[in-house]
DNA sequence: GTGAAAGCGCTAACAT
DNA sequence: ATGTTAGCGCTTTCAC
């Protein structure tokens, strides 16, 4: 592999110099710098990323860290940082720690001294003593997904109460009598927010109850139990408003089980709007921008890298309502 | 951070000495070895990877190369691949390639000049030719999930032949009389390898047909196109074999959308074995010991890394064959 | 058994 | 506008 010195000696000039037209910082003759490029090519030079790294610069490797690589929306998400950070000449760690505090902070030890150059998180766990470990280290963090409360990190999530009201309100105009919500982990703030929105549209209906609400895992096995859990409390009901899509999966095998025809007698809507839609019938959903989120976020650590100075707002994503068979009036 | 240095001086002794007890390289005196750790852990030392790295040692860093994902097959791969890798002290930088032989080779040369240790490749598209270029600078390379023809380069696949006769053989014992089969992308050797499973069963059947073997992509859509398609040609079909999971799903939907039951009418089954479940009903399967197949190539590689001398064999897996309710006798 | 010193390839003062 | 040089933190001969 060709070096800055071999680069050097073949155009006659510096490593310095090289080293400018490299990192177009500096004063360069545009002579010069023609005669050096050319060289460059000459030797198919490729500037060692390691060198450059340990030399001050940047390592151009983020890390995205999410909890569940088994739940569709993290793969979609993933894949949109990935190829948002490509496009900047980032590469991506991938770190899964399957909702464990432990493995989230080992990971911070070991990104911390590859020094990457900032990381997009999703946790449900985290603190803000947490993230300033690595904070502190100077390593800019966005996160995306779940909102902590008065973090002083960006945040990158959708509108999801706002959603919730959607859904919910979607049923009642779809004729359901009596809804209830499956919703995702109370300890997550998307969670509560969906949950809001649907208490808003619902709490003051004649027929609402407390227990039309119940918690669940994100993931199929938690909607199938929480909606079995629920239709022993509930025989009647005829609307459910899942706090994802997964949830939602789970609850239309348990429907199914307990002979409710979706949507003839009983009405279902998911959350999410991931892409694999593999369910008969079809599931309705509010769907999240989910690329979008992963790529603005991905744009904002960029910018926060670079040292621009940006807003450590929250940034809110719409959602919107796909209605397919699950949701429908027969 | 505390460096090398600030370990030297703190126990009194050179910086070389330190580098030998973090390595375990070279002799050290008991009682030296013992200070050494103790300055160490006093300061909180952590060996800087890059500086390490640029030193010649290796980055601590592998690559995980996959075509799609959206697929759930490779989330699940990824998830092992990461845990294994997180156990040896690597980092995984995700590339997903969109099945863009583009994406790919550009992906190699950020790769290499990132000299990361190793590459953990799935590919539908790379060549021998591809590879070597990867190779000739060194750096360890293994396959998972799909087989080039005479790579030189250790694979691990589970055994799709095997894998398609137990789908089939498991069709024609519920009963079935005439049965198709959804084949993945023809470009993969996993793909043609279960289709020969398929064929060594039904290929001497008195209803066998040529026709009964359509191709589709490795997802939803596909299936659901491929199995209408079938179902025009062969209306009297009972049995369906899927590719893949996805694929099943989608011809799921092809069949409840054309008011065939399954099972009743007609059963079906699909192949790797996902870990999401979404389906009603649940679909059959042919699994793959994904996490294994994940986790052995880690393993292998790493011993490829440490230069320990492996065969560059092809390390086949056996399939299980997982009865849900697509398939059973009513 | 331990230490001194020369790099690894690059960046960034500081000179010129 | 271009060159010289001192690191970045670590590994690794080669001496002692």
């Amino acid at each position: 592999m060709a070096t800055i010195r071999d680069v050097a000696k073949l155009s006659g000039y510096s490593v310095a110099t090289v080293s400018r037209v490299i990192n177009k910082s500096g004063y360069v003759g545009k002579e010069t710098e023609q005669r050096i490029i050319k060289a460059m090519e000459e030797v198919q030079f490729k500037p060692n990323m390691t060198a450059r790294s340990l030399a001050g610069k940047n390592s151009s490797t983020i890390a995205l860290m999410i909890p569940d690589i088994l739940n569709p929306f993290f793969p979609e998400a993933a894949r949109a940082v990935e190829d948002a950070a490509q496009e900047l000449g980032y590469t991506v760690i991938l770190c899964n720690t399957d909702n464990s505090l432990e493995k989230e902070l080992n990971y911070f030890d070991v990104l911390i001294n590859k020094k990457i150059d900032g990381m997009i998180i999703a946790s449900y766990q985290l603190t803000n003593e947490h993230l300033n470990r690595v904070r502190s280290k100077g390593i800019p963090v966005v996160m995306i997904d779940n909102q902590m409360i008065t973090s002083g990190v960006p945040v990158f999530v959708s509108k999801n109460k706002d959603g919730g009201i959607l859904a919910s309100k979607h049923l009642l105009e779809q004729g359901c009598k009596k809804i209830a919500h499956i919703s995702g982990p109370y300890q997550l703030q998307a969670s509560r927010d969906r949950a809001l929105g649907f208490e808003e549209v619902c709490a003051n209906q004649p027929w609402f109850l407390p227990s039309l609400i119940v918690q669940s895992e994100f993931n199929v096995q938690g909607g199938y139990q929480a909606m079995m859990q629920l239709l022993d409390r509930h025989p009647d009901l005829d609307g459910v408003f899942a706090g994802n899509d997964l949830i939602a999966a789970g609850a239309l095998k348990a429907l199914y089980e307990r002979k409710l025809y979706v949507p003839d007698q009983i009405k279902l809507i998911g959350f999410d709007g991931i892409a694999m839609d593999m369910t008969v019938p079809p599931i309705s959903t509010v769907a999240q921008p989910i690329y979008e989120i992963g790529k603005s976020a991905m744009q904002h650590l960029y910018k926060m890298i670079q040292g621009e100075p940006v807003e450590a707002a929250i940034y809110e994503f719409d959602t919107v309502l796909k209605v397919k068979e699950s949701s429908k009036q027969h």
